[in-house]
Formats: C-alpha cells, structure tokens, sequence
DNA sequence: CAAGATACTGAGACTGAGTCTCAATCTCCA
DNA sequence: TGGAGATTGAGACTCAGTCTCAGTATCTTG
C-alpha cells in the first residue's frame, strides 16, 4: 500500500517507480524502528541487490516527500530514518551516557504544535521532538 | 554572570578558565540569536584573537553542559547554537523552501514535556522541538 | 622555589555522512 | 524508431567535526 502512495507521488513529480526504487522502498518496509541509510545499503547488498549509495540517497527523500517514511533523529551527524505508522507520531527521549532512545507518544503536544501553526500560518509536513538527559539508570 | 556560571561549572570538573575559553565565551555573549562554530571562529578571528577551531569545537560542548549556550538546530548537518536566556525557551518553524526560521515559546508543550519525563523518570537537560514545512509566504 | 602531574593549546591530518559529476542506460511517447 | 528526459553507479569530492601529538601553561605539594 505506501508503494501505491510512493508511486502516486513519483507519477505527480513526472518521475518513475524504478527497480532500485522499489527495492528501497521494500527494504524500508521491512525495516522494525530507526534506520541509517547505511544501514539500508548494508541490508540490501547481503540480499544481492545492488543499488547504490547515491541511489539509496537519491530515494530516502522522496520517500519522506510521499510521506512513507520521516526522519525521525538527527544524532552524531547522522539522520536517523523511521516508517511513518498509523499509529500516532511518537518523539523521543535520548539518553547522552548510554545512548538509549525511549519513544513516547504525546496527543496533546501534537495538538499544541498544530495550534502553533495555526497561530503561524505554517503549513507543516514533520517534526521531530527530541528531549536529551540522562535516562533512569544512568541519572545520579 | 554567565562567566562565573560556566567557571563554577569548570571547576567542578577540575577544568581551568583559560583565555581561550574566556574569549569564547565572551564571543558568545556577544551573539544574537543562533549561531555556528564557524562563524565564532570567524568573528574572533577578525578580533585579532587566535582561538583555533579545535578549542572552539572543545568549548561549546562545556558551555552546553554548564547552561550557557543550547543546541537549538540541525540543519544542513551543522550544528547551530543559542545563548540560554532568561526568557522561556523557544523552539522553531523551519521553512524547507526558503529557509526562514520562525521562533515560538509555549509553555504548554513544555510543561507536558516535563511531564512525559517524570513518566519516564528521565533527567532530560535539554531539547530541540523542529516543526518543518511550508511558511506563509511559500505556502501553494 | 623546584618538580612532577595534569590540563590545555594549535596545526594539521583524518573521518565519514552525504553530495555531485558524468558517461552510460533506460523508458516513455510521438 | 528516435529522441527527450529521467535514472543509474562509480567514485571523486565536500566539509563539519574529531583526533593526535608535541609543546606550553598552570596547579600542587614538599
């Protein structure tokens, strides 16, 4: 199903659903939480496909655009990738000594955000919400 | 004041004030709004000031630790800082069009942010929330 | 004050995620 | 069938940020 919504929006944009796209998009599919584009090149290459980085990162932001996937952290220089669910948007908690990411989900932050647009005139596509300490084990 | 902040702060970690980091500080003092290493580098440069750009990279994480300054964006794979002030923290609508960035407070998601830690009896230090999309002026 | 210990610095080499280039290839459509 | 335009992969490239290391500054304590 988001294939046919990847493709829709390919078709909008004048491009196409090509065989190294597909393979993205599929692996993208499989993938359980938070991925690295890396990661995806890692997957795809132990499968036999060859599709290559720069394609790989050619994709990813087309799949945001389709609304497919987010990026879902910004950490050590990296963007750290997520399948968009049904389930509602959720943020994360980051802990700086272990490294560990709980995710949470908040309705009514969502809420407030949007009221903030709203009050804006900002026509928003994603957020990324993320809070940075010391989780339970690692606090003093 | 910030000074004996980030001195104490040093001090507690058994690290010296010295005048290279003085002179960061002070630069960033000097800074309105969001600022990048570069850019520090840069203006204590035409200062007549040499702080390399290693003890420039070195400091901000301890001005992060001790309060002074925040992590406020990811873009572009650069990290841009903020001075704390005393004012509420702000976070950001970031035009993915024409790159303006529009600052707003609300105490509301933070206080429920607040609460989503004790929830999770996480020790959070610091946060960046990023709404991204369309501006008014380049909304279709 | 001397001397060892420890923190600090700058220059520049290095890293690595992500981007760009370009020639070769594919795909759509008139 | 031919050509316009989209796409690809290999690998060169970029550049923010990190690391190394030898030389320097500062503390400390005897």
């Amino acid at each position: 199903m988001s294939e046919s919504v990847f493709h829709q929006h390919l078709r909008r944009k004048g491009l196409r659903l090509t065989p190294e796209r597909k393979a993205v998009l599929q692996e993208v599919a499989a993938m359980k939480g938070h991925f690295e584009p890396e990661e995806l090149l890692l997957r795809l290459r132990k499968k036999g496909l060859t599709v290559s980085r720069a394609s790989i990162y050619r994709t990813l932001p087309l799949l945001v655009e389709s609304g497919v996937i987010e990026e879902a952290i910004y950490k050590d220089r990296k963007t750290r990738y997520e399948r968009c669910t049904e389930k509602d948007h959720h943020d994360h908690l980051i802990c700086t000594s272990c490294g560990s990411i709980i995710e949470f989900v908040s309705r009514p932050i969502e809420a407030l955000q949007e009221e903030v647009c709203r009050r804006h005139g900002f026509h928003a596509y994603s957020h990324t919400l993320e809070i940075r300490g010391l989780c339970q084990e690692c606090a003093p």
